[in-house]
DNA sequence: TGCATACTTGCACAGATGTGCATCTGTGTA
DNA sequence: TACACAGATGCACATCTGTGCAAGTATGCA
């Protein structure tokens, strides 16, 4: 029985990680980190997706949870980060998400790139939906 | 528009591809058609998986439908067969799955074998729940 | 041609999931 | 200490998904 319950926990693992990645907005924005090679906060993917503050802070927090990303806490704001050296499965589903075509993904990129010139010393400091960045996309 | 409609059939191939694998009875069905290396009919599926002929046939028809398997009809027979020189995001996500520890899936994997050596030539000749296949495993 | 068998599919229902809204927690700042 | 803001979470509701049941399709065999 506590073998059941250990490969039940692992096999969730693994199934909440595809889970996690069969919705087209989480996959947007986990191809997202694994592109960017940044971390990036609730708030920059707000802008970035256009999605509202709970869509953004639960698909982080979900990806997150099945350790596809890692979290950092500073000040106020969230940081979420593509985790590295994960077990071999995970690494590949990461890989097969690097593997999308691009083109699907161009003008998030461009947003995100946006975004992130917003930074002050490579740190967020401006919330989502601010005016600086409705300016800076119009 | 045209473009739009293109990027959300690709899109959607991907995504559904993960759906499918996101299901722990489809999953330990295409894992063992990775590892298996040989077709497999749909009344092989049922015994060795213990699922009923419903979800059997509907789970190796949705992992089918998005391209990770190929389908070969023989009489009244249908194979499955995993899907060789896919997309490289695809390719990748079977390489995901083929380095899921094997400790989860040893129980399928010798039923699968068993199941296997009631082939005749290579090929399927009795269907499933039959006294044979249920002699073998008792 | 009639029947058994292998597989597929439509229907109904229970459980899971995504989303908007509102609220709550935690942190920085005046 | 009071307030503003980033982010997390509970609730209600619509939608999606898995499953059992039963009927339908297709193939082989007598």
């Amino acid at each position: 029985m506590v073998i059941e319950k250990h490969k039940a926990v692992m096999d969730d693992n693994y199934i909440d990680a595809l889970k996690a990645l069969a919705e087209p907005n989480r996959l947007r924005l986990f191809w997202l980190l694994v592109h960017v090679d940044q971390r990036i906060t609730v708030a920059e993917a707000m802008d970035v997706t256009g999605e509202t503050q709970y869509n953004a802070s639960r698909s982080l927090k979900m990806l997150y949870k099945t350790g596809l990303l890692t979290q950092e806490k500073r000040g106020k704001w969230v940081y979420y980060t593509l985790a590295y050296q994960l077990e071999p499965h995970l690494d590949k589903l990461i890989e097969s998400v690097r593997c999308l075509p691009k083109e699907r993904f161009s003008d998030i990129t461009t947003r995100c790139k946006q975004r992130l010139s917003m930074r002050v010393d490579g740190e967020c400091m401006i919330g989502a939906n601010s005016e600086e960045w409705l300016n800076l996309i119009s």
